[in-house]
DNA sequence: TGGCAAGCTTTAGCCTGCTAATAATTGTTT
DNA sequence: AAACAATTATTAGCAGGCTAAAGCTTGCCA
């Protein structure tokens, strides 16, 4: 290999890393018996963070796209963690707050969901996160036309 | 933030990373005229490489699940570019090539997917992609009791 | 003011990831 | 040999990522 990228090598490492990162937080959610999805914890943890907040934004801060944030919704407002309430100056637009309920899980879950980075960082230091995130971000900028 | 796990930053770096560089596959796979997932390409990938691979070996080569190949696989052979023989020593199992279309397919479409390769590795080194193996590797292996 | 573009959300449709259950075949064990 | 376990692949069902298109609402501009 004379360069790096002539290799599927780091594609697919990124693809498998967060793969793996996945399914760890999913099983142990299960195991702790918390009816949630990563994807539905990563909302919750948002709009914990910013209650009010629009599903427009929410789809930025998450990168995901609009389809999938209302179909989350849906579900975290069956499941009776979340509320859309009507925007008052812009009727286009839901404000998104957690429901007493979900505010209980966001308690219960974010402990967890603290451990399970803190393991995966394991003992990687400060010099590797600013590798990490130099090489990562460099990527991302690599392909900032798209 | 005292420590890097504290954040759910990587988590989310990682995320972010692959989702961009899919998306920049598929835009330029569609681009290109290819009518190609990139999921699709990734098992044409192995199969060109391993041809006569089982199922379940191309499964575990790309971290998939026996499901996602099955279905992908029956897309592939849709298409004309894949094909399922049944294995003469194990009738379990299906042995797969890839068909005159699907060889001319990889030969199209490889050369893209490397020049993207390049590009989002950019001006990184050698040593940066050694940090980058070193760091997802250790992530990985942080989790490996699951 | 009326019309038209832009913004926010939803719907529909396809593809992929995950689990659980099933069918078919092979391997083992008694 | 017969029963049982393990392996390979498939099916079904739910969740999420993507695009395209539609419905409302707002903003702008002639």
């Amino acid at each position: 290999m004379t360069h790096p990228s002539d290799s599927r090598a780091y594609f697919f490492k990124i693809d498998t890393t967060i793969k793996k990162i996945r399914n760890v937080l999913q099983k142990r959610f299960n195991e702790s018996g918390f009816d949630l999805t990563v994807d539905q914890w990563v909302l919750i943890d948002h709009v914990a963070r910013n209650q009010g907040i629009s599903q427009n934004t929410l789809a930025e801060l998450t990168t995901k796209d609009a389809p999938t944030v209302t179909r989350i919704l849906d579900l975290l407002v069956k499941k009776g963690l979340v509320e859309r309430r009507m925007s008052e100056e812009d009727r286009r637009k839901f404000n998104i707050y957690l429901q007493p309920e979900g505010i209980k899980t966001f308690e219960t879950v974010l402990p967890v969901v603290k451990e399970i980075r803190r393991q995966g960082w394991g003992s990687l230091n400060e010099e590797d996160y600013a590798h990490f995130v130099r090489i990562m971000d460099s990527i991302y900028q690599n392909f900032s036309e798209y």
